[in-house]
DNA sequence: TAGATTGTTAATCGATTAACAATC
DNA sequence: TAGATTGTTAATCGATTAACAATC
């Protein structure tokens, strides 16, 4: 709406345009504060605005990513993180012989300047695109140089203290998703009821 | 628990290692038929695989991996995929000058040899990995020779009929996520209540 | 038989939604 | 003022859980 022009908007739009019930709309906005217009409705660029700040897209982000194999590079030429205040301050790899390597303009450092990068830069989130042999000593020293929160591709469960915040990205469970579904499709039993 | 030999277990046994309650796991597990046996518990192997076989992991499934840049490269050498039966039977790219590329053992196929792909293998699973731009015209193409589950990676929604699942992986909003937690520690509004 | 634990019913809890007073 | 639409209350719906009969 706001890319379209469009000033003001009703909960009843809003909603349809994002398949929910126009009350449950309403109510959900409302944690975030009053931002209607009782008789008017929503007024686009400020309702946008507020959520967005409320998600945290108005400030910039520092992310770190550790493992520069074929995930990293992608990652690291991920044109999604940019537009949303992702900022890329260094690229890591444990592979010495990688060390100085240039991935987009930004050079490959050696694992063990993680403490170093921390103190230059702050860092808001390290990122792991190691093996999953790895994962757990790197997010051991992500803890320690006092990163709290870490979004983790390698297969594998890390262990954190309490206070870190752990995101996984699981490619393989999204593909079981998909499999579970396709054999639903597949061969619908005849207790299951089948929703679109 | 499949691993360490143990036979039998309780469903409170597997509902403090899953972190859930024990009533709940009884009434879902139930959904899947009545596999435990009362006064004494479940039996962990044919637990194990009827779960298993619910879900689809005792089946092959056959995926093929459009767009062979980074993140095919990385998708393609992904080892949670072979270990939870899912098979790459090909490896597409636009990029003419990249055809007969060697990618882990399997060569680098044209876009367009699509529908011989799916001629010769049958194939459960479309993976788009490919820039935002080209998406669309690649899950049309997928849908038009059959293909009726497929997991997007692109930044950006795809629109298919119905009857085709698609999931998609957001790297941005798995970072957003991260950063709304960590804006959440930073400054911990006065309403906010706080959980672990 | 006595003890244990499932599968399921009924009670509880929380989330969704209809309805409406407030108010532009 | 009349019409519209928010923010919120109260009613509804569904999901979770306590409790227990069934049964090993």
């Amino acid at each position: 709406m706001l890319d379209e022009g469009i000033a003001t908007c009703s909960s009843l739009e809003l909603a349809a345009a994002a398949g929910v019930n126009s009350a449950k709309l309403r109510k959900d906005l409302s944690y975030l504060g009053s931002y209607g217009t009782r008789g008017v409705g929503y007024e686009v660029e400020y309702l946008s605005y507020q959520i967005a700040r409320e998600i945290g897209l108005t400030q910039d982000w520092h992310i770190v990513i550790v493992g520069i194999g074929n995930l990293g590079h992608a990652l690291a030429n991920y044109s999604g993180f940019s537009s949303r205040g992702f900022r890329t301050v260094a690229l890591l790899d444990a592979d010495e012989s990688r060390q100085g390597e240039d991935v987009t303009g930004m050079s490959i450092r050696r694992f063990d300047e993680l403490e170093a990068v921390v103190a230059e830069y702050r860092v808001d989130i390290g990122v792991i695109a190691t093996p999953a042999i790895s994962a757990q000593g790197v997010c051991d020293r992500m803890v320690e140089v006092g990163i709290r929160s870490i979004l983790n591709f390698a297969p594998t469960i890390l262990n954190v203290p309490q206070g870190v915040d752990v995101r996984r990205v699981d490619l393989a469970s999204e593909l079981q998703i998909l499999a579970f579904h396709e054999q639903r499709k597949a061969a619908p039993g005849p207790d299951i009821e089948e929703s679109a």
